[in-house]
DNA sequence: GAGCGATGTATCGAGCTGATACATCTGAAG
DNA sequence: CTTCAGATGTATCAGCTCGATACATCGCTC
């Protein structure tokens, strides 16, 4: 482990070209794509990280097909070493303030298909504690405030409220709707132990 | 003019003093109060932006009351003065990019009690482009896209997306509520174009 | 055949974050 | 009365990121 990279963009990175092989554009592109309107990435981060992870052995430039050997190197595209997918599984398996946080979860959630269900869960949950904790340092600061805010402040307050408690509402549905999976595959398996499809 | 400081954050700061005074930790817990759930500011910014606007001349250190003289300083309170009254006010004229960027449009929009009728209109315009342009962005990426999401990632599009529509309604509810008042003020202005109360 | 916008790699200065250090004040517990 | 913990308070630094910028090539049109 020779550099100690950002985790978040770490994460993107292999889990973008555990899809397929990409170069740097191209990779800025699908994961700005990806996360809509979260977060965006910029260059200034993103080849670093990849120079970073060359150096570390978790990615390699892919050869070009022999055919267009001439002379011609423009793109360099990417592609995930045997070590970089092990580190992906070991990123995808953590559960911890570094994927609940607001840079951070909407990566962890955008891969989600490849992880296990139990972290999922848990991630979920964190992220869900992390935004009551959030209001609740808002509410009772505002509690003691003395002065009275005028309207545009508390405006401005509500609608963020507002917001977050959507959020944690979406976060609601979101685990429901895991647990009863969780639930159901569980007694799937209960009821017909060795039997598949 | 010496320094370059962030534009916001000086807004941030010269608003908050000319409210009344204030030393750097009670201004930081203000701003975050105040921000609620938009924003957070730490000492690494705010510390040195108040050094840049002392040298500047827009804010001074206060001279603690008589009876306390004995030798005590722990806390330094800041206020303005007459120049950074000046400045604020010129900050608070602005509309443009950057008053209706994420980072910038909570503080602009927390003192809009100070802010001219017109100035907070184009501000709330702005802003709703600058979210519909992302929107229509993000639209067209996803479309262009030709392999198929997986639902994970298509139900965090989804919701990013719906995020953000909720926040258009919200700004055309403010719209609306200001171009209510301006009409209003306007025709007060008509019927008795001199008598006030 | 030249002009232009999209594609593509790369770097840099400015500025922010999160951590950390360190001092003081206050109140509660022993 | 002392001591200890936690809030208050000022301040800095390494590391990282953003936004701008530079520069080259590709494919397209006029």
């Amino acid at each position: 482990m020779t550099g100690s990279r950002n985790g978040v963009l770490e994460l993107a990175v292999l889990g973008s070209l555990h899809e397929n092989p990409l170069h740097g554009y191209e990779l800025r592109k699908r994961l700005n794509t990806l996360l809509g309107m979260f977060r965006a990435f910029s260059y200034g981060s993103l080849y670093p990280c990849l120079k970073g992870l060359l150096t570390d052995g978790l990615i390699v430039e892919e050869e070009p097909p022999d055919d267009v050997v001439l002379g011609r190197r423009s793109k360099i595209v990417y592609k995930l070493t045997a070590e970089g997918k092990e580190r992906l599984q070991e990123l995808l398996t953590q559960a911890g303030p570094s994927s609940w946080e607001d840079e951070s979860f909407g990566i962890h959630f955008a891969f989600f298909r490849h992880t296990e269900a139990e972290v999922r869960l848990r991630i979920l949950e964190g992220r869900r504690s992390r935004l009551e904790e959030r209001m609740e340092n808002v509410r009772t600061a505002l509690a003691r405030t003395r002065e009275r805010l005028d309207s545009y402040t508390l405006e401005l307050q509500r609608h963020g409220l507002e917001s977050v408690e959507r959020e944690v509402r979406w976060l609601n549905e979101l685990i429901n709707t895991e647990r009863a999976q969780a639930d159901k595959s569980q007694s799937e398996r209960d009821k017909r132990p060795d039997s598949d499809e």
